[in-house]
DNA sequence: TCTCGGACTGGAATGCTTTCCAGTCACGGC
DNA sequence: GCCGTGACTGGAAAGCATTCCAGTCCGAGA
């Protein structure tokens, strides 16, 4: 094992190196030197200008600002990091950018940190915890200040290991890892469920059927267990179909739960893909919205609400969610205390859910 | 000017460190002259080790091997990049990474280019130009390798100005610099618009309006002339509503249109922001589609085959295009010679298309 | 036996910047 | 007139890895 991941160092000589030969061409950009050549100080002295330190005179500063503006001199972050140890850059660890709750997510908490003065490393696993673990190492070795992670599975041991091995600050993405007590922005996912199945209970369905996620994220067991919790506190059933957050798993697991002896008379579809395969088999086995089965989503998608029926939908508000999550991370690169923060979920009722079909 | 880009060099002074005291922290993972001297070698010798270099005795390499693999070392790719001038890292500036078409773009390309070796740093300008200047800028302080640029305006010149000064190898999503022979991964949209056009002036349609987005990138220059080309082709006029990709601009243009003497039967929606306005707006306006008005989108959102009726959709493959784009960079970057490539768009009808009413 | 070449290995320079430390200079106070 | 002080400034080390160059050592061939 140990060896195994040595391997993973070893490269092909000189296949790192783009350009036929090696090392930085000469032709390069203009660098400090070129710059304190031309205003005839010291090198330590453009530094000082440059990082805006006390102990520069009128014209020292006015020299080497000019010689600055003539070369186009433009500092290397590079070299900057490799001296201070900072590199201004976190990795964004996500399963699949293209979900659009993501890419949300994302978006809020790339612009967070880039005020913070932070860029982000975007990775994708497409759900592969193997390529997490590669990615966690590949952003150490990156020597990013910090992580927002969103892992693909909570319960792998490969993940967990590479995850604790870190030595920079950390903020799951609505996950929760055994024994670290990580920072975390989470979503309320119970208050969400507990609404809509409450709802639902309400209006009379006996049997509920939740097409969920994986089991071994923190969503869809959250979901999952808010649903049971209802269900025990009313005379509703509920059955949960977990398995991967895709479109093929929510067509065979509606397909599944729909031609049961007693099939649910409401489904919860625990995600916006799985969503895609709720609709498509529902269509398949001509059952319509909310005649045949009434029908909740978890998260919103762009056109949910111009279905027809528009769809009711557990709701978050995914842009918050990445800035509060980027927010934990640069408190920590600011040396304050770990902390986590838990974001609301609502229901927004529509005429998709109705009482069933007497 | 000059002067003021000097300005943004400027820090404040010890803001950059965020640990109390500032320069690596002494008690940091172990580094290559640990390995050396735990293995009784010479610091070039792990290098050649670890680099792959021909020259290395099999009693070497297991020495060094052990000494890694007991001392956890990783290299430091920062280190790394500044002694060889590669960082291994590229650029991605987009305006919106959560519109789903270019979420799916991202994905590709982050996938193809982690394939080739390097990582992506991602950058969202919420389609401010000065953000895309800003943004070109900083990732050249990074000195990525390349850049995947879809800029938000072809025709800013400050723009113009930062890509033209760039020193690495780009490739334009989608966009058209004039005057630059730059690489670039295009879409056919010219070919979706024909197809779709044709099919409306097929129909009977005398009138059709297009909600574009900005006349300054590529993709609506291309639909509004191509949609010109069909009309002057046939006896079908055409109405060019173009300004922002955002759902406002089409909810208004769609009001302005179809309140209009002479309502289009037709409309294409330039955009999946566009789309959401248009249909906000029909339905407002209680029109129906088709009944009161055919009406075509651009680009795929996932849940569009499920409204009623499904709408019909000028494709093209997301994926593909980033995977492309990062082929293309990946060309340059390996020295091949600078190419771009145009990929098709096809036209899927379905029951939003059908003649105007009588 | 001597020499030459090949196979390795170590040392040192290099990339670019930051920062510590020591030094210079001028000026005010005594 | 001298010295302490404060304000700057320059030099050099350090951060981590790569690679060139100059060895060392050994075996083979003459």
């Amino acid at each position: 094992m140990a060896r195994s991941r040595v391997r993973v160092l070893l490269r092909d000589h000189a296949s790192m190196t783009p350009s036929p030969s090696s090392l930085r061409t000469p032709t390069s950009r203009p660098v400090m030197k070129q710059v304190a050549d031309r205003a005839g100080v010291a090198l330590s002295s453009v530094s000082r200008v440059l990082s805006g330190h006390p102990d520069v005179s009128a014209v020292m500063r006015n020299r080497v600002l000019d010689a600055v503006a003539a070369l186009g001199y433009e500092p290397d972050r590079l070299a900057q990091s490799l001296r201070t140890g900072a590199t201004m850059s976190v990795g964004v660890v996500v399963g699949d950018i293209s979900n659009p709750l993501m890419a949300q997510i994302v978006l809020g908490a790339e612009m967070r940190l880039r005020d913070g003065g932070y860029s982000s490393l975007l990775t994708n696993s497409g759900s592969d915890p193997r390529l997490d673990v590669e990615h966690v190492r590949l952003l150490q070795q990156r020597r990013v200040d910090g992580m927002l992670l969103s892992l693909s599975d909570e319960e792998d041991p490969g993940v967990a290991d590479a995850v604790g091995r870190l030595d920079v600050p950390i903020v799951l993405l609505d996950r929760q890892l055994a024994g670290q007590g990580s920072a975390a922005a989470l979503s309320d996912h119970a208050a969400g469920i507990q609404a809509a199945a409450q709802e639902l209970a309400d209006l009379g369905h006996r049997r509920v059927g939740l097409v969920n996620g994986s089991p071994r994220v923190r969503p869809s067991r959250e979901r999952a267990t808010a649903l049971r919790k209802v269900c025990r506190s009313t005379d509703m059933q509920c059955r949960v179909r977990a398995a991967a957050y895709t479109a093929e798993h929510g067509y065979q697991a509606t397909i599944d739960l729909m031609r049961a002896e007693d099939a649910p008379t409401a489904l919860i579809a625990g995600g916006n893909q799985i969503l895609v395969g709720v609709l498509r088999a529902l269509r398949e086995l001509g059952l319509t919205v909310p005649g045949d089965v009434s029908l909740v989503a978890c998260d919103d998608v762009p056109l949910a609400s111009y279905l027809d029926p528009p769809i009711a939908t557990i709701r978050r508000e995914p842009g918050q969610i990445g800035r509060v999550a980027a927010e934990l991370l640069l408190e920590q690169l600011r040396g304050e205390p770990v902390r986590s923060q838990t974001l609301p979920t609502t229901f927004a009722k529509t005429e998709s859910v109705r009482p069933p079909r007497a």
